[in-house]
RNA sequence: GGGCGGAUAGCUCAGUUGGGAGAGCGCAGCCCUUACAAGGCUGAGGUCACAGGUUCGAGCCCUGUUCCGCCUACCA
């Protein structure tokens, strides 16, 4: 559904932009989602009895093209039928040959900027994956746990122990202690200070740790005393680094989640959820757990698989985004891009002011080799000073140091967000300068959900800052994220996933679409509800059957006859150009649902429900050449393209029946042979006020006439005499006019107009088959209900204002009260004096322009 | 720990410089009126989470509270 809604919003971009008479480019592709992708792969080989390991890595990547190809293809056809109108022809893929090459341009150059380098430290890894992941691809879970008190026994005994011949210790991880090469405390910890430098006999191993002092150490938390793991444990790692001389890192957990030689015999080559229980069941043997609580903690898991991350010390790939994520922070600040909904802003600056640097290696084999060699004899300084390491965009045969021709390539493939990175240039032909590039470099917008910003949008910037000098896009469209109708995620798990395919089968494209497009409010995510699609589909055939009637009743006739408007014409006309200016201005801000809802407003309750209705009693009294006939196809013709980006099958259809009626009518009309997705969309039409009000007086007298009906049940069969007595000349002018089109809306036989002298106190009277209506003004410039409420106002103001003289006035007030009180009751009284001159102003006029009416 | 968002009709949600509380669905009543019963017309239903404040005037601005949701983080 995300994908659906992401589409959906981009597509109604692209042809609204394209109707406008843009040259529009929406390109469309798929990276290849490297560790996802060789999960399934692996899945369908465990399913036939092998690892990838068996079949090697050229036979491995090889099924995962086959499989590529498959649901790749799938992708594409769930894009079209989704109607996403992308230049198919211009199809890529992160592993294409083009983007490949844009991938190692890019690394070879970070390298030579020395932003990219190589480095030992803990990372977060995944052991089911069998690869390190980055910061981002890691996923913080709380879990309920257990804080384990471990008591640790000192080796030499300081007299006098405040706290026996122990230091106890506080872990969510008791397994790690069997790495452990330290125990920390505060330096000013009074408990602790005697103990600093003093050593411990690290239980269950034949390790004697040393008590050290480090400022980061929360006295408060646990017993103040924190065992140290250097090498499964982010912290600690630090903490071990800052000490003179360092502490030792003991790896006790491998990259298989088993834990090693290094953890003693006893536990060796044991799962590390297995070998937790063991050293609990030991601890207890030797009475050295303190106790156990309860205890909420976070926990790393891996974003594709679910499992637990473990950190562990290995080498890798890294790229110093430090200086790009400042430059990528300022281009948002100077609004060189704009997000929207700017709410989003706050979070990007968040994370990009605490970005840290971004680990690239996989461990996988899906994806693009890191384009390093290493030169296995090393036979010079040159070559021994770069560590053999060879960064080449091609595949050298040789060592360019040392001449040795033993090289061997990485093993490991990049992130694939690291191409993903690249795609506004990569995608045009980069590192060529191709006219593709200049043409549509930067883009104008980015659709996408909150949770690629980091992985995808923010390195977009940076990358595209970096290497094109530009932002790659002006515009980020953040979209919400679709919740099944109680809010809840989507997820296979909770079995609430909804099919976007499946909805079209059942309810169509456009309606469906639509609905999309209706829910699509800034800053809110979306609860989508199938009842709501159905109402979309029952305005597809509304509009459907609106087309049918118009197209049984517009044969024009005699088409040369110049055109005459009626009231009603003039009104729909105006309407629509109003309707018009919404859609633009609200698809200018990315209001989707806006734009939507204005839409439908017009074509139902203004075009069906008023304007066709009325033009029926035109058509029946009128001739061939009527105005009529005209403005209902040309009304039609227009809303069928303000709609198209939003319903463009339905539109599409609709409007190459009706275009031999309207190019009979518009001289501007394309040839037969034009798609409606080409016409040109509407804009900037004519309003047309005065029609708008006049015609406001025909839609109270038919409400009032309905309302009377349907309050005193009177059966809409029944014609029935009406009198409708209107306070205005105006009114009584317009309404007299247009007599028949009331009558026959409202089913009355005998109408009668006439006029109030004074404003009536009752608004109707009926008596069986005659009824008095009395039609008060609304709609568009009611000056009267405008004068009313100034009227109001102006009360209320005089009552403030004879309050704040009283106490201006009176010398008890002026003597009392403090100088600033005094001065501001003054301010306030002149405010409102001000704002009372305005309404009298404001009064006259209205008031002169009824007389003048 | 830090940050963000939400609370409006039975349900799903709009409400853009503060001035008339709205839509769709659902519900009730009437209607097969020659585009449409997947429809037309009419109607019922809301102390806009709670408490204060600013303002002539607050769904909208400010402060606090409660509940829900999300993002983020190396809290042993």
């Amino acid at each position: 559904m995300g994908h659906a809604l992401n589409t959906i919003l981009q597509d109604i971009l692209t042809r609204w932009k394209r109707m406008l008479g843009y040259k529009v480019l929406w390109l469309p592709g798929t990276d290849h989602a490297g560790i996802a992708t060789q999960n399934v792969v692996e899945k369908q080989l465990a399913n036939e009895g092998i690892n990838r390991h068996q079949i090697g890595r050229n036979a491995f990547i090889k099924r995962v093209w086959t499989w590529k190809a498959e649901y790749g293809g799938k992708i594409i056809h769930q894009l079209k039928s989704l109607g996403a109108s992308c230049d198919w022809s211009r199809e890529r893929f992160t592993l294409d040959e083009g983007l490949s090459k844009a991938v190692k341009e890019v690394f070879v150059r970070l390298y030579e900027e020395g932003l990219i380098y190589r480095d030992n430290r803990l990372i977060n890894w995944c052991s089911r994956c069998n690869t390190a992941l980055s910061d981002l691809e890691v996923e913080h879970e709380e879990l309920e746990g257990k804080l384990t008190y471990i008591k640790y026994p000192l080796t030499t005994p300081v007299p006098p122990l405040s706290k026996g011949r122990y230091i106890t210790v506080a872990t969510t991880r008791p397994e790690t202690m069997l790495g452990d090469t330290a125990v920390a405390v505060h330096p000013d910890d009074e408990r602790y200070k005697e103990f600093i430098g003093k050593t411990i006999a690290l239980p269950l191993t034949k390790r004697t740790i040393p008590i050290i002092s480090d400022y980061t150490v929360d006295p408060s938390f646990g017993t103040g005393a924190l065992k140290v793991t250097p090498a499964h444990d982010f912290n600690d790692e630090a903490m071990a680094k800052r000490q003179n001389p360092p502490l030792e890192f003991i790896t006790v957990i491998g990259s298989d989640g088993r834990m090693t030689v290094n953890a003693g015999d006893r536990y060796a080559g044991l799962d590390r959820f297995d070998c937790r229980k063991l050293v609990l069941e030991d601890l207890k043997k030797l009475n050295l757990i303190e106790k156990e609580e309860a205890y909420k903690h976070a926990v790393g898991h891996c974003y594709r698989c679910k499992t637990i991350t473990e950190p562990l010390l290995t080498l890798q790939w890294y790229v110093n985004v430090q200086s790009m994520a400042k430059d990528a922070v300022r281009v948002v600040k100077e609004g060189k891009i704009k997000i929207f909904p700017n709410s989003w802003e706050n979070t990007y600056y968040g994370w990009m002011e605490n970005i840290q640097d971004w680990c690239i290696s996989r461990q996988i084999w899906w994806g693009h080799r890191i384009p390093v060699w290493y030169c296995q004899k090393m036979q010079n300084e040159t070559c021994k000073e770069k560590n053999g390491i060879i960064v080449s965009r091609d595949t050298p045969h040789a060592c360019p140091y040392c001449g040795s021709e033993k090289l061997i390539q990485d093993e490991d493939v990049l992130d694939t967000w690291f191409s993903s990175a690249l795609w506004p240039f990569s995608t045009l032909g980069w590192p060529d300068e191709t006219d593709d590039l200049k043409t549509f470099y930067p883009t104008s917008v980015l659709v996408t959900g909150f949770d690629i910003i980091f992985f995808w949008v923010a390195r977009m910037i940076m990358m595209g800052l970096k290497f094109m000098k530009d932002v790659p896009f002006r515009d980020v469209y953040i979209h919400a994220l679709v919740r099944d109708i109680k809010g809840q995620k989507m997820s296979k798990s909770k079995g609430n996933v909804i099919d976007p395919l499946i909805m079209i089968d059942k309810y169509g494209t456009d309606a469906f679409r639509f609905t999309l497009a209706a829910f699509a409010a800034q800053g809110r995510d979306i609860k989508f509800s199938e009842n709501r699609v159905e109402g979309y589909r029952h305005f597809v055939n509304k509009l459907w059957n609106a087309a049918r009637f118009i197209m049984i009743n517009s044969e024009i006739q005699n088409p040369k006859s110049k055109i005459i408007l009626s009231l009603p014409s003039k009104w729909i006309l105006s309407r629509l150009a109003s309707t018009v200016d919404d859609v633009n201005n609200a698809l200018e801000e990315y209001r989707f649902n806006d734009a939507a809802n204005s839409i439908y407003q017009f074509i139902w309750h203004e075009f069906c429900d008023w304007y066709l209705e009325m033009a029926k009693t035109e058509i029946q009294t009128s001739e061939g050449d009527s105005g009529v006939r005209w403005c209902l196809l040309y009304t039609l013709d227009a809303s069928l393209r303000i709609l198209h980006p939003f319903m463009p099958f339905v539109t599409e259809e609709l409007w190459q029946k009706i275009k031999n009626h309207s190019s009979a009518v518009n001289s501007q009309q394309k040839k037969i042979e034009d798609s409606i997705m080409i016409s040109d969309y509407p804009r900037s039409l004519q309003r047309d006020y005065m029609a708008e009000k006049d015609m406001s007086y025909i839609i109270d007298a038919v409400n009032g006439i309905r309302n009377i009906r349907g309050e005193l049940n009177i059966s809409p069969s029944l014609k029935l005499n009406a009198l409708v007595k209107t306070f205005s000349t105006t009114g009584e002018k317009i309404l007299s006019e247009n007599l028949q089109y009331i009558k026959d809306i409202t089913r009355t036989d005998k109408l009668d107009i006439g006029m109030h002298v004074e404003k009536p106190e009752c608004s109707a009277t009926s008596v069986k088959s005659s009824m008095e209506i009395y039609v008060p003004l609304k709609g568009v410039l009611n000056i009267e209900t405008e004068i009313d409420r100034l009227n109001k106002d102006k009360e209320k103001i005089e009552e403030s204002l004879e309050f704040l003289n009283k106490k201006l006035f009176n010398e008890d007030f002026l003597k009392k009260a403090p100088v600033e009180v005094v001065e501001k009751e003054k301010t306030k009284y002149n405010e409102l004096m001000n704002i009372k001159a305005k309404i009298i102003e404001s009064l006259k006029i209205l008031k002169n322009m009824e007389v003048n009416k």
